[in-house]
RNA sequence: GCCGCGUUGGUCAAGGGGUUAAGACGCCUCCCUUUCACGGAGGAAUCACGGGUUCGAAUCCCGUACGUGGUACCA
């Protein structure tokens, strides 16, 4: 058996969804469990459509995910060009093959003509009228017009594209990777053009040939293009044979909280749907993106890879490799699933505490970095973002979480401390500033002892005093252990802390 | 309208003739911590509806409802 190539093939038109990323996670997760190539090719046959910048977005979310093609036209590769307006010459022989063959024919008819059919036949029962076996005969083609007028039309170079002609009353049908048997009515279905005006391929006939002419073995795509599967099949059948045609999978739909999900969802409901910031050269509408936002690509990758799959263990974090290793295509569910913005946040927050800082400490820096704060010590960077990683989902939350590290307090829980703080407690932490200069090794434990054995000494309530403490040294009742914080702003800072607050606290 | 696809708690889901119908997110209660989290122990909450088939149906069949996609010289 051949080797398995599968592809994905985008249409660079703006930014790249949930459920656009989903369909390469498993074309990719596919391809590489069977040592397959991934291959991706560009879909840009619609030049109206086509949005500057978008590919190159494309192959960066690519990137970010950790999905590296191993042919694009980027990388090249033995099928080149992967763009198909470079292809565009190969399409045209294929067109005209079938119509030698009988399976399809020009059309003549202008936008204004089609307008015009669809408000003809436009009834109540069928509000939007095809063009096909029903009307084909009465419109201006190949099938009607006699062949020298025809002749004539191409000769003049008159404007016309090509139409698959459906053919009445078969079934159409094949097996699907997901849905398995689906067949359709081949009367129900429409003459599809197949090749447009302007000498560009439609979606239906690129890619049939680009996936005969690349050899690729299996398709994944949204379920939005189950419908038109039917030409797609006997457009297989009619140029290469059946057994040629890949195997098909249909993936469903991502929902969005009400319907299916849309860029429009993102704004309304404060969350992302793109992988990554887009800004549409067009409008400058930005667009969240999911790294934007503060998640980690191995977050991102789970979250999606196990919404509408799942390797049947109570199994939910998965690495890429162990995706690789699990992923099966049967076990892919038929039904669409709603995005859970929650449940997204859930799986950064697990992959956050799971990853060595080191994954992430450049991200979390550079939020540091924008909001001002000055990183001269990496490694003492480090152990503060250890230190608070597991109270962060997303990695904006490390600067909430961490800032004080950096930042003396300025204001403080003033409804904590107010029934607490009295001439003893003054004392106590005045003594305990001595206590501290005592200390040789400023570590957790030698401040920890220090401060209890004053407590004890002095008779007061640890607790009430470690509270207070905190909100010295941090301003509110928040963040690790207080000792660590005392260990790790140092002996200096520390005492400053606590003198500040004194004086703070001694206007009560 | 027509055609396709689907339907297990609020959400993601396991289970595919006999189960007390897993698990996760979220929510609630308690423990831990005189902080916020993490962690731990509990709790509320589900097989769309109606007919069959069967000793027995969430599971198989048929309808209905609902959802969703398509119905373009867009992909």
């Amino acid at each position: 058996m051949s080797k398995v190539r599968v592809r994905f093939a985008p249409s660079p038109t703006g930014g790249l969804h949930l459920g656009g990323v989903r369909t390469v996670l498993y074309n990719y997760l596919f391809a590489k469990k069977q040592g397959g190539d991934f291959v991706v090719r560009i879909e840009d046959t619609d030049q109206t459509r086509f949005v500057a910048g978008a590919e190159d977005y494309i192959f960066n979310c690519l990137t970010w995910c950790g999905m590296e093609p191993d042919e694009s036209p980027l990388t090249g590769g033995p099928f080149a060009p992967y763009r198909q307006s470079e292809r565009k010459e190969s399409y045209r022989q294929y067109a005209e093959q079938l119509i030698k063959d009988g399976f399809a024919y020009y059309a003549f008819d202008t936008p204004q003509e089609l307008e015009k059919m669809r408000n003809d036949f436009k009834t109540a029962e069928n509000p939007s009228p095809q063009y096909d076996g029903n009307v084909r005969m009465q419109m201006k083609n190949s099938l009607t017009l006699p062949a020298d007028e025809v002749k004539k039309l191409l000769a003049e170079n008159t404007r016309h594209v090509v139409r698959i002609k459906m053919p009445a009353g078969e079934t159409i049908s094949f097996t699907d990777m997901i849905h398995q048997e689906v067949s359709f009515d081949s009367s129900l279905v429409d003459d599809k053009v197949l090749l447009k005006a302007d000498g560009m391929p439609t979606y239906h006939l690129a890619v049939v040939v680009d996936d005969f002419l690349m050899q690729i073995t299996h398709a994944f795509r949204g379920e939005e293009w189950l419908s038109s599967a039917p030409v797609h099949v006997l457009l297989w059948k009619y140029l290469f044979g059946l057994d040629k045609m890949p195997q098909w999978a249909h993936l469903p739909l991502i929902m969005g909280p009400s319907g299916k999900l849309s860029k429009r969802d993102g704004a309304k409901y404060g969350f992302p749907v793109f992988a990554m910031n887009w800004t549409d050269p067009k409008t400058n509408e930005l667009t969240e993106g999911f790294k934007e936002r503060g998640f980690l690509p191995e977050a991102f990758i789970n979250l999606l890879a196990v919404l509408g799959w799942n390797d049947g263990t109570e199994q939910e974090i998965f690495s890429m490799d162990e995706l690789i290793e699990k992923f099966s295509i049967d076990k892919v569910h038929k039904a669409g699933a709603k995005f859970d913005f929650e449940k997204a946040k859930w799986f950064n927050h697990e992959w956050i505490k799971k990853l060595p800082v080191s994954n992430y400490l450049p991200r979390v820096k550079e939020i540091f970095e924008q909001k001002g704060i000055v990183i001269n010590d990496e490694n003492h960077f480090a152990k503060i973002v250890e230190l608070v990683k597991e109270r962060c989902t997303l990695l904006p939350d490390f600067f909430d979480q961490a800032v004080f590290f950096y930042q003396t307090p300025v204001t403080y829980d003033e409804a904590s401390v107010k029934p607490k703080w009295d001439d003893a407690k003054q004392d106590f932490f005045a003594a305990f500033i001595n206590s501290c200069n005592n200390i040789t090794d400023w570590d957790v434990n030698s401040i920890e002892t220090a401060f209890k054995n004053l407590a004890t000494e002095k008779n007061i309530k640890v607790g009430e005093l470690q509270m207070i403490l905190r909100v010295m040294l941090v301003g509110s009742k928040m963040g690790p252990g207080v000792f660590i914080i005392a260990e790790t702003i140092g002996l200096a800072e520390t005492i400053n802390r606590i003198e500040k607050a004194s004086i703070y606290f001694s206007q009560f």
